[in-house]
DNA sequence: ATTTAGATCCTCT
DNA sequence: GAGGATCTAAATG
């Protein structure tokens, strides 16, 4: 019986599409500065290949302080700062100077539920927010958006850069393994500038999973096996 | 179900 | 200065 669940460099040093479509069903875990630990399901995410993806932050080899973490080793956290206002978690992968990375778009929660809701809940929302508002959010709120799950697992730039491994607070555990059925495989969010890339097929998600951030009829359509009739 | 607008600030030109 | 790998609430069909 192996010890540890924990995934390795090996499971993050290839090219970015493998290592996402092999990350759907794992399990991402955070531990917090006061100990409370965290942890889900991986539903969805985003394949950014490297220089030659007009969508990518290291597209055309572009190399700056904000990107720095994409050429770094694989298995480690590329996170950065948008909107100004979220933040997006990314693991880097391919091999070492290589800007490749996968950016982690949607959890299905599994532990800590309570804690995310108190993240999620206690921040002023966007605008329209009503002063005095109490809300609980449902599950499937908590984790549905790349910068929902890191507002939820506290997730910020004191992590970027960071080896995905226990002692840095976040890591990947190995999980069921999802079948080929049951994910679906669409185009990237928000990216209609990459001109023909944002076509590019480099999204998967759960089939029929309440927690993704966006499904995709048409895809869905595409990729299911046809019924009788 | 789909669209719209505003929030907000780091990063790069 | 401009523009985001987003989220939320409100308005509209």
């Amino acid at each position: 019986m192996p010890v540890s669940t924990e995934r390795g460099r090996e499971h993050f040093a290839d090219d970015a599409a493998a290592v996402a479509r092999r990350l759907i069903g794992d399990v991402l875990v955070r531990r917090l500065p006061d100990g409370t630990r965290l942890a889900g399901r991986i539903v969805e995410v985003e394949a950014y290949l490297g220089t030659q993806d007009r969508a990518s932050h290291a597209a055309g080899g572009r190399r700056t302080a904000r990107n720095e973490a994409m050429y770094g080793p694989p298995g480690h956290a590329y996170v950065y700062f948008t909107y100004g206002m979220h933040h997006c978690f990314n693991v880097v992968c391919g091999a070492l100077g290589e800007p490749a990375a996968v950016l982690v778009r949607a959890l299905e929660p599994l532990r800590g539920q309570e804690a995310m809701r108190e993240r999620r809940g206690g921040l002023r929302a966007g605008a329209g927010t009503r002063a005095g508002g109490e809300r609980r959010l449902p599950d499937e709120s908590l984790c549905s958006g790349p910068g929902k799950l890191c507002q939820a697992l506290g997730i910020d730039l004191a992590l970027n850069g960071a080896a995905l491994e226990a002692a840095s607070g976040v890591w990947v555990e190995a999980g069921e393994p999802v079948a080929e059925a049951d994910v679906v495989r669409a185009p990237r969010v928000g990216i209609a500038s990459a001109g023909a890339w944002a076509a590019e097929p480099l999204r998967w998600y759960v089939r029929g999973c309440r927690h993704v951030s966006r499904r995709d009829a048409a895809a869905e359509r595409a990729s299911t096996v046809a019924g009788p009739g």
